[in-house]
DNA sequence: CGACACCTTGAAGAGGTTCAAGAAATGTGG
DNA sequence: CCACATTTCTTGAACCTCTTCAAGGTGTCG
C-alpha cells in the first residue's frame, strides 16, 4: 500500500528522544508507529495551518523551522514561538477544535501528521504516551511563562541575549555548534517575538558586536563570548 | 470514614461545568467523584504551592482567588496569571515533576486536590475526562498567547483595558456584575502581570476615571462605559 | 491610635519607538 | 550572467511613553 510506504517509522526516527516517550517495549513502539498518518512537505513561506483552520492533528517537525503567530482583527501581530526539528506544534487547536494561530515555515520543512483522535486513542493504551503528551503540553505552558517574564520585565539587551542563548542551546541539543548559528527569521520576526521593533533588534545586535560578544553578518551569528551573553541576562540593571 | 466526609462530590458541585467535562453518564460521574482526594483551605497570603515543590496534583479552585508568579534567581518577578473559582492550577508542574511557579491565595480560598496519577488513570477509562484535560491545557496555552500579544504589542491603556474586560467577563460568567468588580490584587501585582510599573497602573486608572470610563475607589471598580473600554483596545494608535 | 501597606500624583529622565535615508542581500526576468 | 526590483538590514535624530524617584494621602489592622 502506498500509504504504508510514506509512513514514518517513529521507532526508527532519529528524533525519537525528542518527540516521543522513551522506555517503550517493542509492542508499544509498534503501536506508536501507527500514530503518524502521513508526512507533509511545507515550502518556505507557506503555512502548515492558519488561524481559524479546523483542528485535526498535531504536527511533529522532522526538518525545517517554523514560527507561530497570533493576529488580532485590528492588525496587531505577535510571534508566539519559533519551532525546530523534534518539536510539536498545533496544541493551540485542541481547546476549540480550530487553530488560533498561524504556523509558517521559515525554511522548507517536513512534518509528521499526528491525528489527535488517534493520539487520544493510543494514550489510553500506552501510559507512557499519555504522560508524554501531558508533558509536552506542560512544557509549552512553562516555556510561555518564560516568555511572559521576558516580555514583562526584561530590557532589550536581556531579551535578545535570552533569545540567542535559547536558540543556540536548542540547536546544540540537535548536534549543531554551540557558538555559531544561522537565523531563520527576519529582524522584524525576532522583534515581534521579543516585543521590540526591528530597529531595536538591529541596534542591539550592533551593540553586542561592538562589545565583542558576537559577530553579526546578516543572519549569520557567531557567539564569541557566551559568558558575557549570560552576564547580560543576569546582571540586569533592573527595570 | 473521615476522608469520605471531607470528600467533595464533583457530581454535586455547582462549578461542575467549569472544571469538569459535561455529558457524563451516572457511572462516569461516580468515577469522577473519586478523583478529588481532599479539599484544602488556603489562607489569604499563603501559598498553595511554591516554585520547586514536588508536583503531585492539580488543584481546582472552589472559592477564592489566586495569582501565579515565576521568579528568577536575580530577583525578577512576573505574575503569570490570576485564577478564580472553577479554574485549574498546577499544570506547570507536570513536565518536570516539580512546580516552576508560586501559587498564592489573594483571598481565603478553598481548593480541591486532584492527584495527577489518578487523573491519568481515570482519563484512560473516561474519554470525556481525557479530552477535558487536554482542553484545559490547550486553553491555558491559548490564554498565554493572548498575554504574549498584550505584553509584546500593546500600550499601557490597552493592557489595562484588556485586563479589566477579561476580569469582568470571567466574573460575569460566575454570576457577578458586568459593570462592577472588586480587585483582589494590588496595583503592583496588576503591573507585574501587565508588564507595567505600579505607578503606571495607577495613572492609567486615573486617566480612565477622568475620561468617565470607570470610577475607581481603591480596589472597587465601577465600569461606566464598557464600550469605551473596548474602544481603547481596538482603536490603538498602534505602536 | 499608630504602624504599615497600599495608592496617587508630580517632575525628571531613560529606553525604545518613529521616521527617514541609505546600504546590503536576495530574487526575477531578460 | 547582469540589471533591476524587492526585501532586509543598519544607522541617525527627534520624539514619546513609561519608568524612576520622591512625597504625601488613604485605608486597614492590631
Amino acid at each position: 500500500m502506498k500509504l504504508e510506504a510514506i509512513k514514518v517509522a517513529c521507532s526508527n526516527c532519529n528524533l525519537r528522544e525528542l518527540c516521543m516517550p522513551v522506555g517503550l517495549n517493542t509492542d508499544e513502539l509498534n503501536k506508536i508507529d501507527e500514530l503518524v498518518a502521513t508526512r507533509r512537505r511545507i515550502k518556505r513561506g507557506t503555512a502548515l495551518f492558519h488561524n481559524g483552520d479546523t483542528f485535526t492533528s498535531l504536527y511533529a517537525i522532522r526538518t525545517g523551522f517554523f514560527k507561530t503567530c497570533v493576529t488580532t482583527e485590528e492588525g496587531l501581530d505577535q510571534v508566539t514561538g519559533f519551532q525546530m526539528a523534534g518539536e510539536i506544534i498545533g496544541l493551540d487547536g485542541i481547546v476549540n477544535d480550530h487553530h488560533t494561530c498561524d504556523a509558517i515555515a521559515l525554511e522548507d520543512a517536513e512534518i509528521c501528521v499526528l491525528p489527535f483522535d488517534r493520539i487520544e486513542e493510543l494514550s489510553r493504551e500506552v501510559n507512557a504516551l499519555q504522560h508524554h503528551v501531558h508533558k509536552i503540553m506542560s512544557r509549552e505552558i512553562v516555556r510561555e511563562h518564560g516568555v511572559m517574564l521576558l516580555l514583562g520585565s526584561m530590557r532589550a539587551e536581556e531579551r535578545l541575549a535570552v533569545f540567542l542563548l535559547n536558540l543556540v542551546q536548542r540547536l546544540h541539543a540537535r548536534g549543531f555548534s554551540q557558538s555559531e548559528l544561522v537565523l531563520r527569521m527576519t529582524r522584524e520576526e525576532i522583534g515581534s517575538y521579543l516585543g521590540l521593533k526591528l530597529e531595536t533588534v538591529s541596534r542591539t545586535f550592533s551593540k553586542f558586536a561592538e562589545d565583542g560578544i558576537v559577530e553579526v553578518k546578516q543572519r549569520h551569528i557567531q557567539i564569541n563570548d557566551i559568558d558575557a551573553l549570560k552576564l547580560v541576562v543576569n546582571s540586569h540593571p533592573c527595570r
